[in-house]
DNA sequence: ATTACTGCAAAGCATTTGCAGACTG
DNA sequence: CAGTCTGCAAATGCTTTGCAGTAAT
């Protein structure tokens, strides 16, 4: 499989690694690490390389068609299409498995600095615990 | 200065370097990563090795005497006292300073999750932007 | 004295970079 | 065909680990 759904990105050139990424991003219900992202287009197609995937990531979260995350106590950074909706996950500290979150604390708050002036551009959320698989384990 | 102001957590070996490594946290405002408290207990004290550094904040943190965070878009984590109290920080994304918030977004909000169960133990939040400082190069 | 801790060096892991050949527009 | 992109290898930066000598209780 090598088809995007949507158009190809204006002023992004063209070629067989870029469409394999965006396949695979696009075909992803959740984010990805760049080893994923690159195991995952590389059984579509064979040819690529990991540094490839990490240069093709980064020109697309420049052009903001991906955007990038850190997962929590993780050592790699996540990806994902940037679907323009607001989204935060939780993540289970016994499985690792990231669950998404449909509302947003950041809604309703104005943040109180010690600075003053801030212009707030951005924000990142994550909750973290147990799901209802890793939970039972333990002790209420 | 080699003093900690508060008396020694009980459990733990008392040596020189975990006296400096912990007696420069103390006294620090904001949080460090571990190159930062590294010069800063070498710089007191002289003979101290940055693995030692890491080996003692892995310690610290275990024991729960430290906090262990990392902030966004950055490649390395931070530290600080456990001071047992609810921060979060915004990061000016300009000139990388850390600015303490003084309310928490997550006070009054439920998270919505689509797996149903998920007992949350914990949460990190950060926001990002440009400080009064750096706020002013760039366009409203 | 016994056990844990540190100095030191080297490895580890995610990510980045340099370069020459290959491909796109 | 000019300029960009990729394969590949090697470097980078933060952090971890192994080992033998040193220090703490």
């Amino acid at each position: 499989m090598n088809e995007t759904k949507t158009e190809w990105p204006a002023g992004v050139k063209r070629t067989r690694q870029r469409q394999e990424v965006l396949a695979v991003l696009e075909n992803s219900p959740s984010p990805l690490n760049a080893e994923e992202i690159f195991s995952l287009a590389k059984k579509n197609d064979g040819s690529i390389w990991l540094s490839t995937v990490y240069r093709i990531l980064d020109l697309f979260v420049k052009k903001g068609i991906v955007t990038k995350a850190s997962a929590m106590n993780s050592a790699f950074a996540i990806y994902e299409m940037n679907r323009y909706q607001h989204k935060h996950y939780a993540v289970c500290i016994g499985c690792r498995k990231v669950i998404q979150m449909d509302n947003c604390p950041m809604e309703k708050f104005t943040p109180r600095l010690d600075d003053g002036d801030f212009r707030v551009t951005g924000h990142k959320v994550e909750i973290y615990g147990y799901c209802k698989d890793c939970g039972a384990e333990l002790p209420q």
